[in-house]
RNA sequence: GGGGGCGUAGCUCAAUUGGUUAGAGCGCUGCCCUGUCACGGCAGAGGUUACGGGUUCGAGCCCCGCCGCUCCCGCCA
């Protein structure tokens, strides 16, 4: 054994013991007659001291060479330190070790950034660590991270497995399937013209799996998808990936609320209380402007469809009259507002198709706004009592058909937020998390430029039974067996009760979604014909694993939860990634390249 | 595909808004220092201001292009 004890184990009862530590050198503190240097190992650092006075004179002369990071193995004994000299910022704090033996395992180069002041180094630029993570992954905020991120997939695989899930591998060379995101290719080499796809998710494999009689299967499965990257998406991720059979949607709630109560009190030791609330999607829209509401904070949306219906102002009268709704909302002591704050959220209205943002400010006792000399006493009643308006609130208004009404407002309603909480007028603590479902989710959505309708989630969702009649007179009214779980305005994870009667599919491919039978055939072929032979009622979900992470570490970003993750035009800073290869490759691949390479 | 932000010493940032030789702290190098833990003191080295053009007597600063990073929209069944 190279080491007797970690960095972060040595307290007063070793004092006397003869140790020996291995580690990094994390900081040096040269005396000149004396030398401390504390060596910082996964588990924590421990200060050791060189003294000249009981020293052979190279050994103090290598350690006044040492400098930060490089690799050591320290050999002395443990003591008390003098009084006056303990450090009650680390645990070790109260002992050193009085160095007779120093091996320099290896040196290390200046480095390109601090790893040692977490102030500095949390501050340096992403790129540079993400160039040299190997140095980033040593900062204790990174290996926290990692830590956690272990204990969680430990949590999961351990709860799982008590409610008797198998965890079965599914492959990643999968095959293409042209609907929803872009997939990653991977030619095959002895089919010539013929291509792999990297799967999206395993949602066709866990399926097979529950006609293949496996009843409860899940893996914490790496996904890829093509798709333009943000702080939470990147080309490959994970996800807890499950399948029941013989279950209802409450089964699924169940086992997840128990999943998570695990999860987090494995990491945060924080109790969720569960059951979660349940949500509809209308009525998330209604009440929060979006399908994945962040309940932490008020600021709810407010109908006024009916006080506005045969209003004076037009652009609400009007909007009424077409069939849509007036909704408005109370920003709370935001009434001092910039212009420029104003321009913004029109902007963001505007990108929803909406010509302008009408608002009021209570100020002085007045409520100055370019609309409100159209509104009558009554109206203007019925906002102070509804929306319950004092001095220095910040009243905003969507007048739209409802959906676009609802997710316009959704968005200001969050950069509100995002104000408030800036001029420190909101707070939400960092250890609440509100937990919801949303579910009633519409089956199918129109697409007005193709003129025919999709599924909102994907072609297996099963619609809710007392609904299926309506699937061929009235598509928008029939409701999908579909739930997302929502923490914080953040979307976990979804998941459905899938169709496994062939003949709703079918209705749903054919007569609903409209794809010719040979096309379906070709895609799906294989997943229908296993539903021939027998295929038990089903459901599942799939958690994004990153995320959740993300939330759990308090970061906004998954790459802080990944060890190594790419940019966001999908590179890996560190192995120069991706990169050309060798025209026999190519050859081999029967693949000709049409795009000039780059340098 | 579109919009916003950023790029100055190894790192984090300044540079009086277009004006002398581009500065500071940390790090690095050398010297001094026996109780430090962000050790301290003295001295020193270190810059193609991402890159390429342009405007100007003069550009880190203004303009055009380009590269990289980042946030957002589209996209993500």
């Amino acid at each position: 054994m190279k080491r007797t004890h970690h960095c972060n184990e040595l307290r007063p009862t070793h004092i006397g013991q003869m140790v020996t530590l291995t580690g990094w050198v994390h900081s040096r503190r040269d005396l000149g007659g004396l030398i401390f240097i504390d060596v910082r190992d996964r588990e924590g650092r421990t200060q050791t001291v060189f003294d000249p006075s009981d020293l052979p004179k190279d050994l103090f002369e290598r350690a006044a060479a040492l400098r930060s990071e490089c690799v050591i193995r320290v050999a002395g004994k443990v003591r008390q330190r003098p009084e006056g000299t303990n450090n009650p910022k680390i645990p070790t704090g109260a002992v050193e070790v009085m160095v007779t033996e120093l091996e320099v395992l290896n040196v290390a180069d200046v480095l390109p950034f601090p790893v040692d002041d977490p102030e500095v180094a949390s501050k340096v630029n992403e790129e540079l660590r993400l160039r040299y993570r190997y140095l980033d992954l040593r900062r204790p905020e990174m290996a926290r991270n990692l830590r956690l991120r272990s204990k969680v997939a430990m949590a999961t695989r351990q709860y799982l497995d008590e409610q008797g899930f198998l965890e079965i591998e599914t492959p990643l060379l999968f095959k293409s399937t042209p609907e929803g995101a872009r997939e990653f290719l991977v030619p095959s080499r002895v089919n010539p013209g013929q291509f792999y796809a990297l799967p999206q998710s395993p949602q066709q494999f866990k399926q097979i799996l529950m006609v293949g009689g496996i009843e409860r299967y899940y893996q914490l499965a790496r996904c890829f998808r093509d798709e333009d990257q943000r702080a939470d998406r990147q080309l490959e991720f994970t996800q807890i990936d499950l399948e029941m059979s013989f279950i209802e949607r409450e089964d699924i709630y169940t086992l997840v609320e128990g999943m998570l109560k695990r999860i987090w009190k494995t990491a945060l030791n924080l109790d969720v209380p569960t059951p979660f609330k349940r949500i509809s999607y209308q009525e998330a829209l209604n009440r929060w402007g979006i399908d994945k509401p962040d309940t932490r904070f008020g600021m709810e949306l407010v109908d006024f469809t009916e006080e506005f219906r045969a209003s004076k102002f037009k652009v609400f009268g009007g909007a009424v009259a077409s069939g849509g709704v007036v909704k408005a909302l109370n920003a709370k002591g935001l009434a001092s507002v910039t212009q420029g704050q104003i321009d913004t959220m029109t902007e963001y209205a505007k990108g929803f198709g909406a010509k302008g943002l009408a608002y009021i400010k209570v100020e002085g006792g007045e409520w100055k706004s370019p609309i409100v000399k159209f509104f009558s006493d009554a109206e203007k009643a019925s906002l102070a009592q509804k929306l319950k308006i004092e001095e220095g609130d910040l009243i905003l208004f969507a007048a739209d058909q409802w959906l676009n009404a609802c997710e316009i407002l959704g968005e200001i309603r969050r950069y509100c937020a995002n104000l408030l909480k800036e001029q420190g007028k909101l707070t939400i603590p960092a250890d609440r998390f509100d937990f919801l479902w949303v579910v009633d989710f519409p089956l199918l959505s129109f697409d007005k430029e193709q003129n025919r309708w999709y599924s909102s989630h994907h072609p297996f969702t099963a619609p809710v039974a007392e609904d299926i009649p309506m699937l061929k007179t009235d598509p928008k009214k029939v409701r999908g067996q579909h739930y997302d779980v929502v923490v914080n305005g953040v979307e976990l994870g979804g998941g459905s009760i899938r169709i496994h009667q062939p003949d709703v599919q079918k209705t749903v491919f054919e007569e609903v979604l409209q794809i010719p039978p040979e096309e379906t055939k070709l895609r799906f072929g294989y997943m229908l014909e296993a539903f021939r032979y027998g295929a038990p009622p089903h459901g599942g979900i799939a958690l994004g694993f990153d995320r959740l992470n993300a939330i759990l570490c308090g970061t906004p970003s998954i790459r802080d939860v990944i060890a190594f993750p790419k940019t966001a035009k999908g590179t890996d800073l560190m192995t120069e990634s991706p990169a050309a290869v060798t025209p026999r490759q190519l050859r081999d691949l029967h693949i000709d390249v049409k795009v000039a390479k780059k340098d």
